[in-house]
DNA sequence: TTATACTTTCAGAAAATACTGAAAGTTCAG
DNA sequence: CTGAACTTTCAGTATTTTCTGAAAGTATAA
């Protein structure tokens, strides 16, 4: 049903399901619907990966939930197809996005509410001023990481490939800012 | 045993423990030792968040193949004290490229042997298409992310704060580079 | 309306994961 | 060496997560 490499694609996908953060059946039919060239319907995933129908049902609820599949409807034909929703660059920025709200905002939420509490004590005030460093952390990771979400592809993959090099650009961008002041 | 602020933030960091790449209680240990102010052993571990001496020591070694955790001696004692190896942001930071390893080298992996087989008919080369997109977006992700892991903290600190301000540099960058070629 | 072709739900079963505690291992002072 | 103080290991158990399949739900054509 599946090419050989295909399948170890796939299987591939299911183990690291759980670490991407979902699990190995979700993790395979996402893997799957990627690679596969056209659409497919519950009824095909649950059969090519050996799984029931009312898993294959939950698991597009799920990805769904994620915003990375999406029904596409074929005229004449009343099953539901599934799809990637959109391209590699988008799926990947979904789940990055995706797992900033699940991984940081909620402890950035209850950091946040600790701030405003009056430590009682010495250790009291340790750990407020560990929970204000880890709050301020998360909080610059968050904003940093959804400005570069919402540069042009384009502009980020500059970003990207000048790799290190940004160290050298900002070292410029001083040094115009202080002959700048000059004027 | 631990002030109600304290105790929130700890089991919470036990609630995230699962998606931050751990489990429960391992979360738990690695908070509590974040915000207490001083060194604890594992004994107290145990005690303090009501978990057997032995799921201690299973997450004590779990932490230190992380490099979260330190021991440290105390003169003249003979247990072991354990203590966050590092700050927080250096704490941040190992997490961070631990994750990397664990969740994007192995597919890296996976591809680049995928890269290497001749595709037997359409499928497999649309299959293969999507495979090299994900590899290709997965190993420009890597690459970046070691060079600003590498970068010093103070420039990836002034990185963050310019935020999606690095835009405007990057054109400058351009017309600084077009305006050198003439010379 | 009824039959058909499909999808979702969810209780219970199966599988995976985490935890306990007792036994074995280690280290070191005397 | 011996025993006390500490740590690790791991078989068995408990808990959590995932999966199945049958029943219920929905939509449409006739």
């Amino acid at each position: 049903m599946m090419t050989p490499s295909i399948e170890r694609f796939v299987m591939h996908c299911g183990e690291m399901g759980s670490r991407w953060g979902f699990n190995r059946t979700i993790g395979q039919m996402v893997g799957l619907l990627i690679v596969n060239d056209e659409p497919l319907t519950a009824n095909e995933l649950a059969e090519i990966l050996n799984i029931s129908r009312g898993n294959v049902s939950m698991g597009i609820k799920e990805l769904q939930s994620w915003r990375l599949i999406q029904v596409k409807h074929i005229p004449g034909d009343r099953k539901d197809y599934y799809e990637p929703a959109g391209s590699i660059w988008e799926l990947a920025n979904r789940v990055f996005e995706e797992r900033r709200k699940r991984e940081m905002d909620p402890t950035l939420s209850l950091l946040r509410s600790a701030m405003l509490e009056t430590p009682a004590n010495e250790k009291e005030q340790y750990a407020q001023d560990k929970m204000l460093e880890i709050h301020d952390l998360l909080e610059s990771v968050t904003m940093w990481a959804s400005e570069l979400q919402n540069m042009s592809p384009d502009k980020l993959k500059t970003l990207m490939k000048l790799g290190s090099g940004v160290g050298k650009v900002l070292d410029m961008k001083d040094k115009l800012l202080k002959s700048g002041s000059n004027n």
